[in-house]
RNA sequence: GCCGGAGUGGUGGAAUUGGUAUACACGUACGACUCAAAAUCGUAUGCUGCAAGGCUUGUGAGUUCGAGUCUCACCUCCGGCACCA
């Protein structure tokens, strides 16, 4: 028998996978499809770590089974190619951005290759190919001329190190995302997509699909939904109103005191009214000095200025209470206003007690009769912003507005598109913020689509997250050049059947995604108003010591290796067996030992083929099919270990045990399977052979062998069979000779058998 | 602070959802094969004890014939959110 020669075996059937294409989806086929989905990778230079395929790998199970299940699998890859690193790796090197990504993308697909995945290549996609952004240009156009993309002033977190402005999804303990640099807000015209629109419906669907609960949990926190109350206090000697919000009207009588965020407008509204306007003008300065950082980290100790002469009116007690500018109050959040009631909120208590303020108790009175009362009129805020789509630099898909100064912003025609990034030689980030790309003047110049006179073509680029938030949709059609794709193949394909990602992307792709889709759906260009009707996700592969992985750790693990010195499969195998598909888990390359082990025992177990009788499989491959299905990978294989460490202890085994064990390990090591699968003398590929059926009625164990348990103590364990009646498995445990030693000299109260499990026997 | 998730051998982890805790794998020890080593195979391996037995799923209580699993309180770790009214 030849060795088992991993490196022969896989280049073997890849060849032959790449040239027969039996991952090929088919549009519009008669079987029941199957979408499933991963997240594309973004294509760095530093090529794939051994993190990096663990779930392309998890889905290719998934893919490999259904297939052979029957089922007409999608399962595509593309490159999410758009980005930073790119960029600035072109910029330290003067290669442009093009080129390195065409060099990164080809590294990453020969890397992914070599792990034998089944990914329809076919429809490979990439975000930065023109005829790709064409279509990601079209659906801002559309969200345009609806009004939900806009230009407005903001205050954008600002990343100082990469001269960018920043969504709030991107900005994470104050610092940039991507970087870990500081940020500063800065105000700026910013084009924004109105998400906040969807915010009700991107919460309330999440009840439709098939989320994990931590996800569902995640987004509606993100989303941040709460029910209250727009309560107007009158100002004393003022015909202006302070709205506010609140979720506890019921503590109305309980307000003491107000609060305005420093930005609000109608402190320069009531300029004339207060007498301190310099000291409130001061802190008003101050604060917007503050980096977000600044801001959070002074943190708790509370900091305010009373508006001196501005007196607001409780509108529950007619009292009469001071108003103060205070910054943990926020201009963006419900009305940027509130009552304080320092009795009941732990904030307003502390301000209180810092400003002498009184701490009122609010008798408990019923929260719609105080609405009703006050004239309050029910409302319902999130915390969800707009997202901020402008970007500053040059490595992303031009927006296709023409800027004139008779019509304002215009959209370029849609048979312009797409508007593709000009050539330039300098794409170097400014401090000012402005574009790299406003220094291709003949590309910015341009006449305005509307009426003929000479405008300027908008400079912002949109961010890495515009391409990601619809590619699933392109795989569907990847080469239409007429639409995004077309209406027929979306129907037939959409929604993904089942997309698992990194937990990462809940608040940022994966809800930027579901809020296009749903556009999408309004505009009748997609047929469901969710893009994915599954999602889950995986755990991080750390490296051995449990720290992330990282070049500059120098603890990276690199897949090539580990493909050269124990194949492919084993990495595959071991990846789904080193512990829940779901968890972080850490990299050992010693316990990976075991999983090759494990695939040259099936090696070795061809030589056993023979006369042995067929081993009843129903119970492994029951528990295969069903933990691939529950993404419980590790038991799947464990399972199969088992059957293999029998099959090992037996003289001879029958052919046709030995086949169902290959059909069952091939979507985990699918090169060895086909190998063997030739070998034993089959000349059909074993990916047109069927998923193994099981007999349901032989899987349960009917236990040969049942415990006793005396006092709540296992003492011994008897042979039953299923037939035996209650009355006989009771007698025969009181007869057990250890039992009767645990019995002796007592008292039996109780004796208990539940059916098939165990026998409890009580003595008093 | 709030919202999730998790604590099981020397290690990664199993446990049919209330029914024989520690499957599978790594590691370790001993044995077989070998001149030898590697590979492979076999046996053992939660702790304690000569043994019978006792103890054991982060800690403490509870429910139950029976708890890793359910309830309450606490401790620790991981992830998310955070002056969000």
């Amino acid at each position: 028998m030849e060795k088992y020669n991993h490196k022969k075996i896989e280049k073997k059937w890849q060849e032959k996978w790449d040239k027969d294409k039996p991952h090929k989806a088919e549009d519009f086929s008669k079987k029941e499809k199957s979408y499933l989905l991963i997240e594309f990778p973004y294509p760095s230079g530093d090529g794939l770590h051994v993190g990096h395929p663990r779930p392309y790998i998890g889905m290719d199970v998934i893919a490999r089974k259904r297939r052979a299940e029957g089922k007409n699998v999608l399962y595509p890859i593309g490159w999410d190619a758009f980005g930073l690193p790119t960029e600035n790796f072109a910029l330290k090197t003067g290669v442009h951005p093009k080129e390195v990504t065409k060099k990164n993308t080809d590294i990453f697909r020969k890397q992914i290759k070599s792990l034998g995945i089944s990914f329809d290549w076919s429809r490979e996609i990439n975000t930065t190919d023109p005829e790709y952004y064409k279509w990601t240009q079209w659906i801002f156009l559309q969200l345009f001329k609806k009004g939900l993309a806009y230009k407005a002033s903001v205050a954008v977190n600002w990343c100082l190190s990469c001269k960018i402005g920043l969504a709030n999804e991107e900005v994470v303990d104050g610092k940039c995302e991507r970087c870990g640099g500081e940020t500063e807000k800065r105000q700026k015209e910013q084009w924004m997509l109105a998400i906040t629109k969807y915010a009700d419906r991107l919460d309330k669907d999440l009840d439709d699909v098939d989320y994990s609960e931590p996800i569902k949990i995640q987004q509606r926190n993100w989303i941040g939904k709460s029910e209250g109350a727009e309560i107007d206090f009158d100002i004393k000697n003022s015909d202006r109103k302070i709205k506010i919000f609140t979720t506890r009207a019921d503590t109305l009588f309980g307000s003491t005191y107000m609060v305005l965020a420093p930005e609000h407008e109608l402190v320069q509204e009531l300029k004339s009214q207060i007498t301190n306007f310099n000291e409130a003008e001061k802190y008003i300065n101050d604060t917007k000095k503050k980096t977000e950082i600044e801001r959070t980290a002074e943190g708790k100790e509370k900091t305010g200025v009373e508006l001196k002469g501005v007196t607001a009116i409780n509108p529950a007690n007619k009292e009469e209470i001071p108003v103060f500018i205070a910054d943990y109050v926020m201009v963006e959040y419900g009305t940027g206003a509130i009552m304080a009631v320092p009795a009941h909120d732990q904030r307003d208590f502390e301000f209180a007690k810092k400003f002498n303020l009184p701490i009122v108790e609010a008798d408990l009175v019923d929260m719609d009769e105080v609405i009703e009362k006050v004239k309050g009129k029910k409302t319902i805020k999130y915390k969800l912003r707009d997202w901020v789509f402008s970007r500053q630099r040059y490595w992303g898909e031009p927006i296709p507005i023409i800027h004139c100064d008779e019509c304002g912003p215009v959209a370029v025609p849609e048979e312009h598109l797409p508007v593709e990034l000009p050539d330039i030689k300098d794409y170097k980030p400014t401090d000012s913020g402005e574009s790299p790309l406003s220094k291709a003047k003949s590309w910015v110049n341009v006449k305005c689509p509307k009426c003929g006179k000479m405008g300027k073509r908008e400079t912002d680029v949109m961010p890495n997250w515009a391409g990601s938030s619809w590619y699933y949709l392109r795989y569907a059609d990847p080469n239409n050049d007429k639409a995004l794709a077309d209406a027929k193949n979306l129907k037939y394909w959409t929604p993904v059947d089942w997309y698992n990602g990194g937990m990462e992307h809940t608040t940022l792709h994966l809800l930027y995604s579901r809020f296009w889709h749903k556009f999408l759906y309004d505009i009748k260009v997609v047929p469901t108003p969710e893009p994915y009707q599954k999602r889950t996700s995986h755990g991080l592969i750390l490296a051995e010591g449990g720290e992330k992985m990282s070049k500059s750790k120098g603890n990276v693990v690199n897949p090539d290796e580990i493909v050269e010195t124990f194949g492919a499969d084993t990495l595959r195998t071991y990846e789904m067996f080193m512990g829940p598909f779901d968890q972080v888990i850490a990299w050992s390359t010693n316990n990976m030992v075991g999983v090759r082990r494990f695939l040259e025992k099936i090696w070795r177990l061809q030589r056993k083929i023979g006369d042995g009788s067929d081993v009843i499989l129903d119970g492994t491959i029951k528990k295969v099919t069903d933990d691939i299905e529950a993404m419980k990978f590790n038991t799947a294989v464990s399972t199969m270990m088992i059957l293999v460490n029998e099959l090992e202890k037996t003289k001879e085994i029958s052919k046709n045990t030995y086949e169902k064990l290959l059909i069952l390990l091939a979507p985990f090591a699918p090169h060895i399977a086909e190998e063997l699968w030739d070998k034993i003398g089959n000349s059909d590929s074993i990916l047109s052979e069927v998923w193994p059926k099981y007999d349901s009625k032989k899987t349960i164990t009917d236990k040969a062998e049942i415990a006793v348990q005396v006092d709540g103590k296992v003492r011994a364990t008897i042979p039953v069979s299923i037939d035996d009646d209650e009355d006989s498995v009771k007698e025969k445990a009181l007869s057990n000779e250890n039992v009767k030693k645990w019995t002796d000299g007592k008292n039996i109260n109780k004796v208990l058998y539940v059916k098939g499990k165990i026998i409890s026997i009580v003595t008093g």
